[in-house]
DNA sequence: AAAAAATTACGAAAGTTTTCGTAGGAATAC
DNA sequence: GTATTCCTACGAAAACTTTCGTAATTTTTT
């Protein structure tokens, strides 16, 4: 049986690099770089272009990214959905910080948290949507 | 002005360390390795005793663990509080991998989890006494 | 009292992630 | 047409995390 390809857990610099590429669709290594350091406060040092660009090659390689050649430049693009990515993430946070539960999660995102109002509604109408399919 | 000793962010395996911690109390390392490796399924290699016992003495000098010496063996306990590092992992998490919104984390978790009957009902009533301390 | 078991300390290896320097080539500017 | 700029490729260093082997010491067992 032909095994399929395991993609791993992007690392947390290989997150943000996704983020940037899910917000803005397919983008080059100067579009991320600088999108990177521009998220960062002044205080912290800037990421070499190299640094970006080595990053995404191994992303490439580990099938977190694929690309596209145009002119002399490429063009990435993520080969992971943003919402499977952050729900394998979710997972593994829930396990090393939350004992194993979500909800404790949740408490925890939205007690310590300024939720704009319109956030809070959004999030009790889902709550409401769940118990009328799943406790009907 | 003297400069407070920065405690840094526990790292994944010191996480799991601490999540024993603040379940179980002050403990020795005995019994955090014999939970580690019993929370690990039968895939996983087994921890070996001296690997947990070297992670909790650089707990110890990072600031996370302290201990007492009592008879022959030590006893660890948590320095650092289980809500302000659960608030610390969330923010990474965020800015990591939700663009800096907590609801959208929020609402991932949720939608994407078998969370109980009460759980979310907790979770309602939390938010419910939100909007009444917020928007009055 | 000798052997076995359990404990801490510690250095170092192994593994992973992040950063960067250098080289080579192609486009652009002067 | 030469110099400068901009791009990719790639190896390797640096930084961080995890694992373990060994030694020294103390307690427990035989």
């Amino acid at each position: 049986m032909i095994q399929k390809k395991i993609i791993p857990t992007p690392t947390d610099s290989e997150l943000e690099i996704l983020q940037v590429l899910w917000q803005n669709g397919q983008q080059t290594v100067r579009f991320i770089n600088d999108a990177l350091n521009e998220k960062r406060g002044a205080d912290q040092k800037e990421i070499g272009y190299t640094t970006t660009l080595k990053l995404m090659q191994i992303m490439l390689e580990k099938g977190l990214l694929e690309r596209d050649i145009i002119e002399r430049s490429h063009i990435y693009r993520p080969a992971i959905h943003e919402k499977i990515t952050q729900e394998q993430v979710l997972r593994t946070v829930v396990n090393n910080a939350f004992n194993g539960s979500a909800s404790n999660l949740v408490l925890r995102a939205l007690g310590s948290n300024n939720t704009s109002r319109e956030e809070l509604e959004k999030i009790k109408k889902l709550i409401t949507e769940i118990e009328k399919n799943t406790y009907k």
